[in-house]
DNA sequence: GCTAAAATTTAACGCGCGTAAAATTTTAAG
DNA sequence: CTTAAAATTTTACGCGCGTTAAATTTTAGC
């Protein structure tokens, strides 16, 4: 340990033998530098552990290296899953991570685009909280900063979307039910706050009308986030009226039907394929409880890593590219049945 | 919607009519300004939706209005919960949250912390790993930010330590179980990651030998932060060998409870307080989906709140006293008993 | 060893705002 | 209306780094 103190570039650059412009290239791109150069500053940089002020960098960049993430609800494991995947990759493509969740409300997620708005970051990444979310505001924040939506769609905003594909989901589940036993009922709340609902719904009905079969939905009351117990409470009322106690039960989403096999063990129905069940309950998500729920949950997996991956290519070509796309993007990745207990 | 672009302070001064540090004292307190000034200036301001370059002000501050929290892992709902309540509290105290995970390991742990230091913020909440954590690093970093550790505790570790009492959480369950039934006998991991872990299983010996009783502990394999799986996983061995088939299981935590509670299902074992249940089975957090376990999981429940507020209210009275304490705090809540249909 | 190209140094300005000191204006109290 | 106190304006410097242009040094190719 050396005597001196670095306070700032200018120390550093002395200390280093290299005059500061030369460091503030370095620190820029570390390969930008004569080899016998970055040599110098690096064995200056573990002698005396500088590093450069991070404020006084981005004031005077245009474009500084954080990425915005933005997640509707943080508490559920599923965004928190998927946020943990775009954060490693962000880091891993030399850009600084900034996560931030709208908590399920409008207000939260239009000061998140503020907050992002001051950061000046290179992009955003955000999956918007759907029917509740702000459209102009978000619309107005696109044209400031690159933007790529993920997870949930809304027609027309941003560069682009990847997301999954639900008409997939909703085909696999739906053809797998039919083959190994009666059509399923779809099990949904009556007022989806995300629009990925809405389409499984379309989907359903599709795909039920091809085979000639009656597209049955059971629509449930619910306000907010607390998925669980709005199924719970729904497939209670269901059963009261002597409902979904046997046949075939498909879940819009994981959280739904993790309240729905609750109940359903409330009242000693018995949930499987096996002869002597009641009724088989399937699902959308492979949420990453849905290995733990009893039975254990047949589900359709969304391909976290390809939307995780192609969402944050596609945003850093933006960003290199100017910051806009010629035509706006869709792209969708298809599901994956994972085949367990309950159906 | 006027024609000037307001590029800068000194642009929104004028527009505004007031000088240029008149304005930026409103803007680091509204009050500290003539109450004409301010209703000019906030005039001026829904008219041009001017903000101050947030780089340019933490800059020339020593101390930003950043608030760092550090949770060990995010996909576990239990800190995604736990750091959404902390968020709002720092939000409505006029500061900004910053949040990270460090996804359950040493390195990104580490990295967290660099990543705050060169943030500058106000001060700190951590979660630390515990025993995976490097202490020193954390002690480097205490010394240049005003830190309060939460959750889980490092010994002599940062300015103070708000948590919850592991004793207080394991004598309400022992206690319940013991006068409802059999004594329980303690599922935990051999090597926990959590020091909580290590406080409960002393807690729970103590808690047993003071009736007089055998403290049974039956430990586990497993590595890293899928709780569920290896706690699912160890019951299996368990039942492999015959064990834990009957009597009383106390889980060490949720995340192994909902593990256990698969593993008793996929054997056809029924757990619960009835006359014709198998075992009963209870454990500690009161994770959010505890509720919704199959049986429904009795357990003991953190007082979130009350751990969040103090961690954050003490961190501001340190940051404003200077940032550090004369004696280090250890503060403590206790359980509240959650009787659910499990045990 | 010579030369053109590449890298570095020197010098200097600007970014947007915090902040201090002195001069001026406004406010509140008598 | 006077006066002291409070608030504001003026003026000016500094923060730490990006960035540019011209001068200088180093490198690579022959």
């Amino acid at each position: 340990m050396s005597g001196e103190t670095i306070k700032n570039m200018e120390d550093f650059a002395t200390v280093s033998g290299i005059s500061r412009p030369t460091v503030s290239k370095y620190f820029n791109n570390p390969d930008s530098v004569r080899p016998r150069t970055r040599e110098q500053i690096e064995a200056a940089l573990d002698q005396y552990d500088y590093r450069p002020n991070i404020y006084a960098i981005n004031q005077n960049r245009q474009q500084t290296k954080n990425v915005g993430i933005v997640v509707p609800f943080l508490s559920d494991p599923f965004f928190a899953e998927i946020a943990r995947i775009i954060e490693t990759l962000v880091i891993d493509a030399g850009f600084r991570p900034i996560l931030l969740s709208s908590h399920g409300g409008q207000a939260q997620e239009n000061e998140n685009l503020e907050t992002l708005r001051a950061l000046k970051p290179a992009g955003v990444l955000i999956a918007p909280l759907g029917r509740a979310s702000d459209k102009s505001a978000i619309e107005t924040f696109c044209r400031n900063v690159p933007t790529v939506l993920f997870d949930s769609n809304l027609e027309g905003l941003g560069e682009a979307f990847i997301g999954s594909d639900n008409a997939s989901f909703v085909n696999q589940t739906v053809d797998y039910l039919c083959r190994s036993g009666s059509a399923p009922c779809l099990f949904e709340m009556a007022t989806p706050a995300n629009p990925n609902a809405n389409k499984r719904r379309f989907a359903f009905i599709d795909a039920m009308e091809r085979r000639g079969l009656d597209p049955v939905i059971h629509k449930i009351d619910g306000q907010g986030w607390a998925f669980e117990e709005i199924g719970r409470a729904g497939a209670h009322a269901a059963f009261d009226k002597g409902l979904l106690q046997s046949g075939t039960v498909l879940c819009s989403n994981d959280r739904l039907a993790i309240g729905f096999l609750a109940a359903a063990y409330e009242r000693g129905l018995r949930v499987g394929r096996t002869e002597n069940s009641d009724l088989r309950v399937a699902s959308h998500d492979d949420h990453p409880f849905s290995r733990f729920t009893c039975p254990s949950l047949t589900t359709a997996a969304h391909d976290y890593g390809a939307v995780a991956e192609h969402a944050l290519r596609l945003l850093l070509e933006l960003v290199e590219g100017g910051g806009h796309l010629s035509t706006r993007e869709e792209t969708v990745y298809p599901a994956r049945l994972v085949l367990r207990s309950s159906a």
